[in-house]
DNA sequence: ATGTTTGTAATTCTCTCAGTGACAATAGGG
DNA sequence: CCCTATTGTCACTGAGAGAATTACAAACAT
């Protein structure tokens, strides 16, 4: 995946719009028309090699998502919106999607969305271990232990654990430099901080979560084998919820 | 398309999470467990009318994602993470990919992004006319006259006169009722409004747009064909830049 | 009038993905 | 311990979408 726009504009620009749901021809039409300003099929075919009969259908696409006006005189000629507003339109279309998407699966969710007692499940990826725990936070009543690696808190966690803060949930930070301590300590006063706790301080790089003594996750940092410079090495963690879960009962053992 | 999400919930989380780049299988699979809780591949291939064997291979693409967990056991065991958290991690995927796009196409945009003297354009669509009346807005640099159908009048819009009031463009607004007037005054205190104004006040509905003497937009609302209930009648609009532009030439005439 | 350019349409090719079946590994019950 | 049902992996087929090419008629310029 390209990562890095400033890098290689043109083949960032056409993966995200592919991916946005645009056909290949109508990628490359626009991303010719945002480079032109505006023009006509054959220009467009000559910057972005599409085939120049195939111009008129990707435009048609294009003109339909409301990405290109068209100049109605011939030859025709077709116009870009602004990057500014390109971002715009995707942004406001996407937000509404999602909105559905959620409510849609609200609907469907079943009112008891608890796991069993026994089992140890696995989430790869750090946006999703990431995603995971601000999803545990918002799920603790009592008590909220969590000890990490300092680069991996992010300001989604902060601010997860900020809101169970305010609901009265205690919070027990572990990892954290004293600079960081500092600011964190502003926006989350309840919170008790230590830098270096117990047995954490062996572990390589990963985090630590328990809460309310019945729900617990664990994750390490691993190097793979395509790691690339863009992309941060990947996390895999474990987790498991229940009093008899083995997971938690060994980890309830260690941290005290 | 379906819009709402209450009436047929399920249709509508796989129409989004496919048009979210999930295969088909991946989709059902993910309604499923969503409505499950967690499950196994017999368990979702029941309810979700996907081949057992393929229930697999579509757990993986959704693993990846970050939306289910799996439970090394045998049978394996699947779970789905919250509406909430699914609707989340989409979001952020999304943000952070029109943030790439943006980046990327500002890199290729050109720096004269003007148009021919002559010419006049079409957008359809209500959504892609608001978009290019915001990006009008934010090109003028002395005045704004707007005319609208006062349902038309979003917030989006209303921003964009805000904006452009505070950068000194004088805005000039007709259409709209005493009250919303009261409403506006109060974000655009600069705007002076009118009620129906000279000759629009003919047109059915539609919008007006004059900017600096130089530029303009008409749109009118039309009904399809294919209007459905849901679906808000579409709007056609045309508009020109330059002095010399004819319907610039025209539209100044009219609206002294 | 004539040659070129432009827009539309029909056609072929390719690749992805939906859908199906074979088969080995595994679990559970007698 | 053996037998049967279930589970997970793989390989194959077929349908459909989209990429790419060609043919052709209308519009335009000289």
């Amino acid at each position: 995946m390209n990562d890095d726009p400033t890098e290689d504009p043109r083949s960032a620009a056409l993966e995200q719009l592919e991916r946005f749901g645009l056909s290949g021809y109508a990628a490359r039409t626009f991303v010719a028309l945002a480079s032109l300003g505006s023009g006509t099929a054959r220009d467009v075919s000559q910057v972005s090699e599409v085939p120049r009969t195939q111009v008129y259908d990707a435009i048609d696409e294009l003109h339909d998502r409301g990405l290109v006006d068209i100049l109605q005189s011939s030859p025709k000629e077709f116009w870009a919106i602004s990057a500014d507003t390109a971002s715009r339109t995707f942004k406001n279309e996407l937000h509404r999607r999602t909105g559905i998407l959620r409510t849609a699966l609200n609907e469907l969710e079943p009112v008891e969305h608890r796991v069993e007692q026994r089992g140890i499940w696995t989430v790869d990826g750090q946006r999703a271990v990431t995603e995971r725990i601000i999803e545990f936070f918002g799920n603790a009543e009592e008590e909220i232990v969590y000890k990490t690696s300092e680069d991996l808190l992010t300001d989604d966690l902060i601010d997860g654990l900020s809101e169970a803060a305010e609901r009265g949930v205690s919070i027990e930070l572990g990892g954290v430099s004293a600079a960081v301590q500092e600011r964190i300590r502003d926006e989350i006063p309840e919170a008790t901080m230590s830098e270096s706790p117990s047995a954490w301080s062996d572990m390589s790089a990963g985090r630590l979560l328990l809460i309310d003594g019945r729900k617990t996750l664990v994750s390490a940092l691993v190097d793979e084998s395509d790691a690339s410079p863009s992309n941060p090495r990947s996390e895999t963690a474990i987790w498991g919820e229940g009093e008899t879960n083995s997971l938690v009962v060994v980890l309830n053992a260690i941290f005290p």
